[in-house]
DNA sequence: CTGATAATTATCAATAATGCTAATTAGCAA
DNA sequence: TTGCTAATTAGCATTATTGATAATTATCAG
């Protein structure tokens, strides 16, 4: 389930969306002016966010705003949590000492 | 720079093989023996792990030992935990109530 | 409806990622 | 050295990702 959450964040300009949106919402234009890429190279790139559920699009009159999604986020941060949590399934190769 | 991170994280194989790591040093071989893949793939794949530091590898003898490098983790964590920081760039355009 | 602005979807070429089999390197024991 | 096991690298085909331009949808003002 996290794996299209870590493949959407293996991209430099959507992290530096991530960033941005960190900040407070945006418009799609206004993000895509952030980056020498063309808009519709954005718009991809936000779908693929999207598609992770790492932000949300919410049309909003003439322009569409970005979000981003805490919650995903703070699942991704639990996942790499247990990456180097101790086990203590009776399995250990190192920690005798501690 | 947390890029190839990310992006080595973004294969569920790969992140099995950290799961498996956490809970002590591996050999290849024994790597290989969680898998369907063939034992050539899961080499790249440990490639991939070591490339983006978030594994090492150690001869011993006749195999290879791999370990996780939690230290890397740990910066992805924080990668991660600034997305959902508060920003105080005094640019919001929510957060007025709280 | 027409025109203008905002944004997306469609298509295509180039590049990267994945996974296999075959060939190669590395260490160790006899 | 020879032979054996452990593991990696090489090469190749298939599929996925990326990025651009062109075409399309959507909303609003008049």
């Amino acid at each position: 389930m996290p794996n299209e959450v870590f493949k959407a964040l293996g991209h430099p300009l959507r992290r530096q969306v991530m960033d941005l949106l960190r900040k407070g919402p945006r418009s799609s234009g206004e993000l895509a002016e952030h980056f020498d890429a063309a808009w519709p190279t954005v718009t991809r790139h936000l779908n693929v966010l999207k598609d992770a559920d790492l932000i949300t699009a919410e049309r909003q009159g003439t322009s569409i705003i970005y979000r981003t999604n805490t919650s995903v986020i703070e699942d991704a941060i639990s996942s790499l949590m247990g990456m180097v949590a101790h086990d203590n399934g009776d399995d250990e190769q190192k920690e005798a000492a501690e």
